[in-house]
RNA sequence: GUGGGUGUAGCUCAGUUGGUUAGAGUACCAGAUUGUGGCUCUGGGGGUCGUGGGUUCAAGUCCCAUCACCCACCCCA
């Protein structure tokens, strides 16, 4: 057999994963400011859940989901998106009765049967927030403020969050109406794909991404002219907070977001430049989606970030993360008689608290030191027969390359202080 | 699901019109320095040339298939 990770799936090796801890932290740090408290749900759910929450005629649903039964020949399939196990796991444990909004952050490994590409693959990482049990605009604002501070907060360049109003149902029904009567002269030059968006969802022709079709669109009715005045309102509103919060979004009215429970705002993060997957997160409100999911009627709003995404997006904006300094001390005995005191000493240490580390592979000396400088040590302590015989350790500075003897009572001690410096 | 590109050492890559034992850099190991890292020099180990078939006296090189990766369509985070 071929030791391969799956198609589409990857290993974050140890070399590299404190720059998904660095992520991980800084964006956890931001949501806890702004009261998100992490939640975690299962990585797979009932598949209805996906089927009701999601939407039948998404391309998810319908072609991209990891579905398997299990011994009890339950349909389970593995989560596509973290927005539908939150509502789930709201109505399970009637949170919507508690006390309200409902603020959940969460990071976690979604799955999606798509072809893999730059910054796509079958299973990756989100971090998404969702807020339930309120429809002030304020909400909506403070959460797209919280996306613009993280993008902000991971040193990301040169984005743009483009922001739009895809209206209540009863507006939807009348644009979608609108709509089709724009497009019904000229449907036969539409692409074939949007002519099947027109019965299926009209609005995802606002998306496509033919020339031909986006000529086609020109002077098309948008949708915020359908809005009904509570929509248009609500719209306005968080368009007036955002300016106070001193958020800049670019009005797309073209802006459609592809999973059904989408309703009012609606808002996506690009960065230009960085490969055909630019849309590094997105969301909006979701006010029936509740309801749809066998729940009260309750508001939402969330959105959803690509870490792989992320972090192309931070690597082309030259973002450094620092590589973290445990101050490595290494110790070396000379020869395998003192070995024994080498386990001694680095278990001594690290009671104190400090990263410490032996030899265990039985290298010549010179190869230890060697090693000890490819890892990065701080400093290394020596002890062979002069200063076992002498009763002392040798310390070495590995900065100043200076050495120094100390007594057994105080190593500890002198290495705490010595790794405190940088 | 559709199209294009690429698969040679752990990694990054050379390899001529098909021709002897497939190379370099880097990493690894050892020595120069028998108890002192980084720099330098010397030596060493390491390859089913993605896989399977075909053409040929001869295939890393040409042909076919297949798989994987990359890029784009599509979709979305």
């Amino acid at each position: 057999m071929e030791a391969k990770a799956p198609r589409g799936t990857f290993d974050i090796l140890p070399t590299e994963i404190y720059k998904w801890q660095h992520i991980e932290r800084e964006i956890s740090k931001l949501a806890e400011i702004y009261g998100y408290q992490e939640i975690r749900t299962p990585i797979f759910e009932h598949t209805e859940l996906f089927i009701r929450g999601v939407g039948e005629t998404t391309d998810i649903v319908s072609k991209e989901m990891y579905t398997f039964s299990d011994r009890s020949k339950r349909s389970l399939t593995l989560r596509p998106e973290g927005t539908a196990s939150s509502v789930r796991a709201l109505i399970e444990h009637k949170l919507f009765a508690g006390t309200l909004p409902v603020k959940w952050h969460y990071f976690g490994q979604m799955f999606r049967y798509d072809r893999p590409q730059a910054g796509r693959y079958r299973q990756f990482h989100q971090f998404g927030v969702e807020a339930f049990g309120s429809d002030d605009s304020h909400l909506d604002a403070e959460i797209i403020c919280l996306l613009r501070d993280i993008i902000m907060a991971l040193g990301i360049k040169g984005f743009e969050i483009h922001i739009n109003s895809v209206g209540c149902p009863e507006c939807r029904v009348k644009y979608r109406r609108a709509l089709l009567e724009f497009f019904e002269p000229f449907k036969e030059e539409l692409c074939n794909n949007c002519n099947s968006r027109l019965a299926q969802n009209p609005l995802r022709v606002l998306d496509c991404k033919e020339e031909k079709c986006r000529q086609l669109l020109h002077g098309h009715p948008r949708l915020f002219d359908y809005l009904c005045s509570k929509c248009s309102e609500h719209f306005a509103s968080v368009n007036t907070a955002l300016n106070l919060l001193q958020v800049d979004c670019i009005q797309d009215h073209g802006l459609v977001r592809g999973l059904d429970y989408y309703t009012n705002t609606a808002f996506e993060v690009i960065i230009p430049g960085i490969g055909a997957q630019s849309a590094v997160g997105g969301g909006g409100r979701y006010n029936g989606l509740v309801n749809d999911c066998g729940g009260p009627n309750l508001p939402g709003i969330g959105f959803a970030m690509g870490l792989e995404r992320i972090l192309i997006a931070m690597e082309h904006s030259g973002t450094i993360i620092p590589k973290p300094d445990l101050g490595l001390v290494f110790i070396i005995p000379t020869s395998k008689q003192w070995e024994n005191q080498a386990l001694y000493l680095t278990n001594e240490l690290r009671k104190a608290g400090i990263h410490a580390d032996k030899e265990y592979t039985n290298r010549s000396f010179k190869a230890q030191m060697k090693y000890a400088g490819k890892i990065d040590a701080r400093a290394v302590v020596f002890i062979g027969d002069e200063e076992m015989a002498g009763g002392y350790y040798n310390l070495k500075d590995m900065l100043s390359g200076e050495q120094e003897q100390v007594v057994p009572e105080h190593i500890v001690d002198r290495i705490i202080k010595m790794v405190a410096l940088k």
